[in-house]
RNA sequence: GGAGAGAUGGCAGAGUGGUCGAAUGCGGCGGUCUUGAAAACCGUUGUACUGCAAGGUACCGGGGGUUCGAAUCCCUCUCUCUCCGCCA
């Protein structure tokens, strides 16, 4: 969330800067520029009336002691009196708090400079392109008839164990899972990211943390008996490791990789667009997440989407970047690019991943605060991306590489999957 | 699942009703000494809110209570550890 700080110093600048994402944020400003009016005044008199108290508990202990009973029992009554308006003044306190943080997140994050004007999908920028879109031949299949045609993934069977969204991978198509978890994972650790292995299932702390809670709460699965909630991506466990902690300025920046299925709800999604491998409730996915300083973020975030591109072009995928537009873009980040590689036998293309700096937002929730030189602990800068999301990569590498003889596999994944075709 | 013990500052660890935001040690930072380093010595070293400032307030796992006053007593929740049981 915002911090009271920039809300306050600047709250033009806020409504603004917001009125790019298609938020109207003049009366929710108002009303917490007002919460913290009156939060500050309570505080104010709270705070002088324990002071007060404290000064005569003290001196209640000192007449007691030297005897002088009648004036410590005074004293006493006094204080009695006193205690009634703390206890109200404390629930208004609590209050005021209350409100101040419900108002808070529900404002969006500022979206940076340089996010483009617009409102839907296709009003993203095309930043770059690369790979060459391939020519089928004749009788080139989507990828849900390739998986069932080389029995590779069983969707029906995941209906029966499960339901909807939840495939079976099978033979090859279950190896060829695995050789891309490594294949991401190793090129992750070769770029300096450090490979973590998180849980899968996570608190409500964590959840809030991220921002995934309150107000996505539909998106994640719940376990109801003990409170827990599925993962809908490795940025929940990774990037709350890092929550209440102050790091020292010369250990950023700090750059974690995990793997980890991913589950999804997505409640209310039919048709041809989520189809096969396009939309799943469980999915496999590494994640890149970085913690950096304010300074250098957006120097990060170059970095990080120059990164995935080297994945896209390694499996010989035709890609491209769009940065999104401010309508387009997540609640939660100020700057988002998207990749896509284009899915040949479909004719669309599919999104594979998402690289985005969130600026302060979520450290501001997770209270992750770096240590500069001065002493004073301030709020990082956190930035993630997937590195990427395996179902829609693998319908774009069996649709594009198929063959009237079978699939063929990248070179780059062959030593990771040990084998050169699929047939 | 059963029984017991515990949770204090970056870490270790004292503190069982007032003078405790908290001894002491280690670590960190600054300095003296040294050609440099180590050792030794001296000083310093939590976070948040609030206030122009001086300062004030809160925080000893979370929440509640007793009391003029709680790290300390009571209740409750969570977590950790030990033993037993079960088990990949």
């Amino acid at each position: 969330m915002l911090t009271l700080q920039v809300i306050k110093e600047n709250p033009d600048e806020v409504i603004n800067r917001l009125a790019k994402k298609h938020f109207d944020a003049k009366e929710v400003i108002e009303k917490v520029l007002e919460a913290d009016k009156n939060r500050r005044s309570t505080q104010l008199e709270l705070d002088s009336t324990l002071a007060e108290l404290n000064g005569l508990s003290k001196t209640i202990g000192q007449l007691m002691k030297e005897g002088k009973k009648e004036e410590a029992e005074s004293a006493r009554a006094r204080v009695a009196e006193m205690k009634e308006g703390v206890k109200y003044m404390d629930a208004q306190m609590k209050a005021c708090d209350e409100e101040l943080q419900a108002l808070l997140v529900t404002i969006p994050n500022l979206p940076s400079d340089l996010v483009p004007e617009g409102r839907v999908a296709e009003d993203n920028v095309v930043e770059r392109a690369g790979g060459e879109i391939p020519e089928l031949f004749e009788g080139a299949v989507p990828h849900w008839d390739l998986a069932k045609k080389y029995d590779l993934i069983d969707f029906e069977l995941g209906v029966k164990i499960t339901g909807a969204g939840f495939p079976v991978y099978k033979g090859k198509g279950a190896r060829l899972q695995r050789a891309l978890i490594n294949f991401f994972l190793d090129n992750a650790r070769d770029a300096g990211y450090l490979e973590v292995q998180p849980p899968y299932v996570v608190n409500a702390a964590s959840g809030y943390g991220t921002g995934q809670l309150p107000d996505k709460e539909g998106q994640m699965y719940h376990s109801t008996l003990d409170d827990l909630y599925l993962i809908p991506t490795a940025e929940v466990p990774v990037t709350n490791i890092y929550r209440d902690v102050i790091l020292n300025e010369n250990d950023l920046p700090i750059k974690n990789t995990a793997y980890s299925a991913c589950f999804r709800r997505e409640a209310g999604s039919y048709g041809k667009d989520v189809r096969g491998l396009n939309r799943l409730h469980q999915f496999d996915k590494v994640e890149i997440v970085q913690i950096q300083h304010p300074e250098k973020s957006y120097e990060t975030l170059q970095e990080m989407v120059a990164y995935v591109q080297t994945l896209v072009d390694k499996l010989e995928l035709p890609w491209r970047i769009l940065r999104l537009c401010g309508g387009d873009m997540s609640f939660t980040s100020a700057l988002t690019f998207d990749f896509e590689v284009y899915s040949a036998a479909q004719q669309r293309w599919l999104e594979v991943s998402s690289v985005s700096n969130f600026e302060s937002y979520q450290a501001n929730r997770l209270k992750c605060r770096f240590r500069s030189e001065d002493k004073k602990p301030q709020l990082c800068h956190t930035l993630n991306g997937s590195a990427l999301a395996l179902p829609r990569i693998v319908a774009a590498l069996l649709e594009n590489n198929q063959t009237p003889n079978g699939i063929r596999v990248p070179k780059a994944l062959v030593p990771y999957t040990g084998f050169e075709m699929i047939d």
